[in-house]
DNA sequence: GCGACAG
DNA sequence: ATCTTGTCGC
């Protein structure tokens, strides 16, 4: 991969640039999405509590005036949720935001981030959808069959599916529907409070991946990986802009197709 | 044709 | 995502 991968503190140098071999055009984003559908596996139970598993929170901030992105990783201990490694990717951002393709524009710096975490976690948490998507490769499915990892997303928003609201009490849910297709579930994460959308992204069964997610939120509304990754990457990129970005310090990323 | 639309 | 002030509550 390219950009500049640092483990936390933040990078020394910036890094930036488009991975070479990623769509540059709207048609080719979705010929891959295309391509990679048939791929997705919606089953499997992610790494038990038992086991000593691990899983892993990715997030990603913008400075689109300077055209950089940080990335984040932060891997938890699925028992005790404590942070066992973390990482950060600085780099040029790589596609324009277009509802629909939201993994070409996250992903390359995702994956710059996981690059950099000493040990390859046993899940992954993404901030969004997986096989709820237009084309049912949302980026969570998407980082999935990239990495091999499973992976799942839990979005804030309903995005464009529609559900009937779940009960009152955390643990609660209901259908997410795409028309009258079943593609996540709306789970109430806390007594009172709004609900997450949760869905398949590969490796990992949508019952697995609302278990996972209750398991992850033990006290707030999302997940703890999602949270620590979050305010992680927006350290990350307040400290590359409080370095300055250099154009030369920009190196080539490998292929990820 | 005009919005809406994960982050 | 990001822009943005104060405010109510645990």
């Amino acid at each position: 991969m390219g950009g500049t991968v640092s483990r936390y503190p933040p990078p020394v140098t910036t890094p930036p640039t488009r991975p070479a071999c990623w769509p540059r055009t709207e048609a080719e984003a979705e010929a891959e999405q295309q391509r990679l559908r048939p791929l997705v596996d919606r089953r499997g139970p992610g790494p038990s509590v038992a086991d000593g598993g691990t899983v892993a929170g990715v997030d990603v901030a913008y400075d689109d005036r300077r055209d950089l992105v940080a990335a984040a990783a932060v891997v938890l201990d699925v028992a005790t949720l404590r942070v066992v490694d973390q990482a950060t990717a600085v780099s040029r951002i790589a596609f324009p935001y277009v509802p629909g393709l939201l993994a070409f524009r996250e992903l390359p710096a995702v994956l710059d981030a996981l690059a950099g975490l000493r040990t390859a976690p046993g899940l992954i948490v993404c901030d969004g959808y997986g096989i709820a998507h237009p084309r049912r490769l949302g980026l969570a499915s998407h980082l999935g069959l990239l990495t091999g990892i499973p992976c799942f997303g839990v979005a804030k928003t309903p995005f464009t599916f529609t559900h009937q609201p779940p009960g009152h009490h955390r643990g609660d849910r209901t259908a997410l529907l795409d028309g009258g297709e079943d593609v996540g579930r709306a789970l109430r994460t806390r007594d009172g409070v709004k609900p997450v959308f949760v869905s398949t992204g590969h490796g990992v069964s949508l019952d697995h991946a609302c278990a996972h997610t209750l398991n992850l939120t033990p006290r707030h509304r999302l997940p703890e990986t999602t949270r620590q990754a979050d305010s992680l990457c927006r350290r990350a990129l307040a400290a590359a802009v409080r370095q300055g970005n250099d154009p030369s310090m920009f190196k080539e990323r490998g292929r990820l197709c």
